[in-house]
Order: structure tokens, then C-alpha cells, then sequence
DNA sequence: TATGAATGAGTTTTCATTCAT
DNA sequence: GATGAATGAAAACTCATTCAT
């Protein structure tokens, strides 16, 4: 791939992650999102298959690019404590600086139509399994107590989630750093991490 | 309103959210809702004002009653602690009982067109209002510790919501009785609950 | 299927004849159809799957007529000569009475759109199979001299089309009845037909 | 015309004739000639006006070509009876060496569109004008018995067309030279040609 | 000359909604 | 009230043609 044409590549992804966010997948117009990115109609054809594939190269791209981050960042850590925070950390500012993402992520992560769902749910699981890692290992370094890695993962990940769903609907969202260390305090009491 | 008359509409309704939690609002059409509710599509428009109209309607209706069981459930408890599992288990068994409802709630509970959120997010709200005064109470009573009462909402809401998400995708759900206590005891820990 | 929606089906049907003739197949778009017809665009997909559907309806339904009244024609004659004879009369005739038909028939018999070719050869096959029958009884008979069966075919069809074809294109056809003696002339001499 | 711009005139033109003859003409993408001629979709724009412009060159090309041929080689005869047999090898020696050719001319020889038909029929009309030519030198020389020249060419060039109408279409075609005498021995009837 | 990325007009088809019966 | 045939607005997508390089 050209550079130019990389780069009308991700100005497309980058007006749909826009679009999306502002209407909804359905809602939105193919030709909104080509209005947006400063091309036609047309010219969104040559760089995706259809509609459905913005919405899967978006997920694949930029959760792509989500995760990785969190991943980079965990690998610095080595008790389970201090990858936990990481995580939250890296999650809440991913999202902070990427609000039209966290909505998409939001709106979208629960499609039911079957092929885009396939097509998301691919980077989530990695997410999920990293988490689900970080606590299988923690348990057996006994940095932790838990009964059940996959509802640890669920309590982690849905709280995280919440969290995003409240802050993406207020029109005023609270700085979400405020909130990094009151989630971590409840998950080291549900997770028993010692002082 | 009379009584077969009222029958049609809950007919419609139960039929609608099984063609929703099927195709998704936006892929389903109403003469889908029609077949499956054994009228003709022109009947829906008796009973309802349009499309958008039988996804709110079915939102206060079924999570109104979701509500309603909970609080009914809960006042029966006086301990935060009870309170708390008595939530868990109610989520948990209506969902269970309903899952197309489930389904719809997993959804269609984000989606971004402002008209539809905003019709949805009433009953919701009523839910966060319940758990937050429970916490709230707790942390009055010294039952429970927690520093922050949205925060802990977000957490014990997301938690249950994440739960019923990787529940409502599975093609084989494990039963979600073996989960309750899995669940509580994370909260019990995250809530500083004594013994 | 009741009577009013049958109206509408040939309705719509004929008035694909006029427009296919009078634009071809590809240049016509479906509104033309639909404004020729008096429907709404939308009304020719309650009759018909999409625009090809309506191409193939028009040629079994027009064309299964067509051989219908021609082979119910010639079964009311006993020689070879009288058979032959009574094709030409009523192909020209019927397509004289039918000029649209004529046109779409001289134009999209050829189209190279395999799916529409498969459609379409059907009832032409089954002519032709109707004239090589008579030819083949004629040999037999020892009405007619013959080598050939289906080259005999290839000219009696052949001179009939490309009458057709000269008549269709002209802006001022003259009658075909003049012509049927002229070509039953010359197929007297080609097959040896004896006075 | 310097020599490289005719070569790729042609060049366009050969894979002109091979796309139409395997997609037809209007669902044959300009893309595809350009890939098949291997040059970029723009240059071909620099040969023909657009695409109409290619299909009536085609025709003006090739079938000029066709008829120069046939031209050609029936002034070497004197007879009517070599003349007409002459053409009759000819037209099939010639669409047989280029089956392409063949196909296309047998589909869009009969195109609605009233510009692309009037392009079309310069060149049919010069051929039509020949055989009606040999014809009306046969009736004089008293060669031949015709009663109209119009209608004993419609049967000569009809009956030609119907043979390589079928041979077209036909997947595995026997080849033409076994066929002409066939014919010229109904031609010969048809027209009381002696011995 | 040659290229091929970009354009945007144009077309088929769908489907929520209406309304005559 | 109930029906379901008819409507027509709306939207995804295609592709002939252009033009900057």
C-alpha cells in the first residue's frame, strides 16, 4: 500500500468511526461518511468491499490498535496489582482520547447481526483473554484469591465497560482519571489483593 | 383498555422481541413482527404509533416489570448484604426466564439514535437508582465500604451485565444459578462485607 | 391467484413489452415499467422476484402463447405444404398483431446473459422442435425433399426472422400478408414441394 | 495513424470483441476490455470517444473487413450459382476463423438502442445490397427464378444467420464446412437454379 | 501519450407506513 | 377493528468517464 493511499484509507476509517459514533451504524449514511472524510461516494468502494467491511476494518484496526497498547503497556508490570491498574489506566485513557471509538465500541460491540458480530468479537476476545491471563496468574503466584477466572474476567471487564457506557452518555463526562483509583480499590477488595 | 384488545398488544410485543432479539431492530422487519404475532402488518399500526414505537414500548413494558420484580424482591430483605445477593439472583432468573428479552435488553440498550436511548434509559435509570440507594444505605449502616456510590453501582451493574453478555452469546449457556455465589463473593469483597 | 391480481400481473407484463421494445432490456429502468403500467415502482416486486424476472415472465408467458396458437393452427392441416404454409401465416400474423413482442423477441433473443438465455430458449426450442417435426413427417412422407432436418429448420426459421427482423426495423413496415406468399414460394422450391 | 497507435487501436478492438462476445455489451465493464488489451482503463479514451464509439467501430471494422472479404471473392465468379455458393463459404469460413465476431454480431446486431443500431447497420446494409445485387443479376441473366430480390435476400442472409445463430450457441459446434453444401442445395431449390 | 485513482450520476431494490375494502 | 396490497422515499452500490501526474 501507497503512502497516499494509506493514508485516504484511515481518513475513511477515521470519518466513519465518526459517523457511527454520531448515528449509529444503520443510521448512518454511506455518503455521510464519505461527506465527512472529504471524498465521494465512489471512492469508499475502492477502499472497502462494502458498508459491513468499514465497520469490521474499524474494529479490526482500531481495537487492533486498543489492545496492542494495553498489552505494551502490561508487559512493564510484574505483580499482578500493578498490571491490573495498568489496565484500567490504559483502558480509561485509550477511550478518554478516542471517544468516537468508545462509542462505536459501545453502540456497536452488541450487534446481533451474526456476520458483524463475527467480525467484532475477534480483537475482544483477545482482550478477554489477556485479562483472564493477568488473573490465572495472579491466582497461582496467590497475588490474588479467586474462585473463577471467567467471572473475575466478566466483574473486570463489565465494571471497566460501565464505566465507558456512563461516561460515553453524559454530555459532560467527569474526567475519567478520578475514577482509575475507586475502581481499582473495589477490585483489589473483590480480587483479596493484600496492602 | 378491553380485555382482547390487550391481549393483541402483549401478543405483538412478545412477538416482537423475539423477531428483536433474532435479527436486531434495525435488520427486522415489522411484516416479521406481524407473521410471528399472527396478525397483518396493518394491525401493528392499531396498536402501536411505528417501529421505533414497539422497541420503547417493549422496554417499559418488559423492564418495567424487570424493575418492579426486583423491587418487589428486594423490600423482602434487610440486610445490605441480602439485598445485594436478592438482586443478583433476580437479574440473574428473569433474565434467564426471558431470553429473547435478554437479548434485546444486550442489544438494543446502546444504541446511539438519541430518540431511542432516551425512551430506553428511563426503566434503566430506575434500576441504577435501586442499587445505588442499596450501596448507599449500606455504606450508611456500615454494612458495606465503599468510597464512591456511581462507582460502585457501575461495578455491581456491569458486572451482573457482563455475566448475562458472554450468557446471551453462548450457543450453550451454562445455567447461571452455579454463577450467583461466584459473583457475590466478588462483590462481598469488593464491598468490604463482613462474614 | 385471484382475478384483480392477475389484471395487475399482465398489466405490468405488457407494459414491459412496450418498454423493453421500445428502449431494450438494459436501457430500460424499472420505473419506465412501472409509470407504463400505472403502479408504483415498488408494486412490480410484489409480482416480480427483479427486473430479469419480469424478461423471463414476459418470454414464457408471450412466447408459450405464441407456440400455443401456432401449433393449435397447424394440427387443422394434413399436407406438409398446407402445415408450412399455416406456420409462416400465423408467425406473421401473431407478431404483426404483437409488433412490441416482435421487437423484444428480435432483440433479446440474443442476449449473451446466460441466465437470461437459459430462460429464454425454452419456448424457442420448443418451436423449433415444431418445425423440425413437420419437416421430419414431410420426409417421411415423401412430401418434401430433404437432406437435412435441422438445417431445413435453420432455413424456414431463419427466413422468417430475418423477415421479421426487416419489418421491425422499418419505419413503415408494409403488411406482412403480401410477403407470406412469396417466402411459401420459395420454401416450395427449397424443399421440392410438388405443385 | 502512426504505426504503435494503430497496433493498440487494434489491440483495443481484439479485446473488445473477445469481452462483448463473452459478457455481452452492456454487461461488459470498459475495465474489462482495458484489462484484456492490457492498457489502463484511461487510454482507452484516447482511441474511442466512449464506449458506444468501440462497439460501432467494432462493427465498422470488422464487419467492413467481412464484407471486403466476401467482396473480394465473389468477383472472381461469374456464375449466380458459384456467386451464392461463394458468399455462403465465405460468411461461414469467415465467423468460423472468428467466433468472437460471430457472438457478438449474432447478440447486439439487434440492439434497441436507435444510435448503436443506426452505427450497426452501415455495414449490414452494404452486405444486404450485395447479395440483392447478385440476386437481381441472377434474375436478369435468367440464372435464377426469384419473384423479389427483398425477400430472397431476407431468406438468404436469414437462413446464413439461423445456421451461425446455432452454431454460436451450441457448446461444442460441428464445423461449418460440412453445412454449406446443405444449404447451397436448399438455396438452389429455393431459387429453381438448373442443374 | 499513458495511467489509474477519483468522481458522482444513475439504478435496482427494500420496507415502513397507509388506506380502501 | 382487521386486512394486506400498494406506495414511494431512501440507500447501497456500480461504472463510464475525467484529469492530475
Amino acid at each position: 500500500m501507497s503512502k497516499p493511499r494509506e493514508e485516504k484509507y484511515h481518513a475513511i476509517l477515521d470519518a466513519a468511526t465518526e459517523a457511527f459514533a454520531l448515528y449509529g451504524y444503520f443510521t448512518c449514511q454511506v455518503s455521510k461518511i464519505a461527506k465527512l472524510a472529504g471524498v465521494a461516494d465512489g471512492t469508499i468502494y475502492l477502499y472497502f468491499k462494502n458498508k459491513e467491511d468499514i465497520l469490521v476494518s474499524l474494529f479490526s484496526d482500531r481495537m487492533g490498535k486498543f489492545i496492542q497498547e494495553i498489552l505494551h503497556s502490561v508487559v512493564q508490570y510484574q505483580t499482578t496489582q500493578e498490571k491490573l491498574l495498568c489496565i484500567i489506566r490504559t483502558h480509561f485513557r485509550y477511550l478518554q482520547e478516542n471517544r468516537s471509538l468508545a462509542i462505536v465500541t459501545q453502540i456497536e460491540l452488541r450487534q446481533s447481526d451474526p456476520k458483524i458480530r463475527e467480525a467484532i468479537s475477534g480483537p475482544l476476545r483477545d482482550y478477554f483473554h489477556l485479562i483472564e491471563q493477568v488473573l490465572a496468574e495472579g491466582i497461582e503466584r496467590e497475588e490474588i484469591v479467586l474462585a473463577d477466572v471467567k467471572v473475575g474476567r466478566q466483574m473486570f471487564f463489565g465494571t471497566l465497560d460501565a464505566v465507558i457506557s456512563d461516561w460515553v452518555s453524559s454530555k459532560k463526562p467527569r474526567p475519567l482519571e478520578g475514577i482509575e483509583d475507586l475502581v481499582f480499590d473495589l477490585m483489589r477488595g473483590a480480587f483479596r489483593i493484600k496492602e
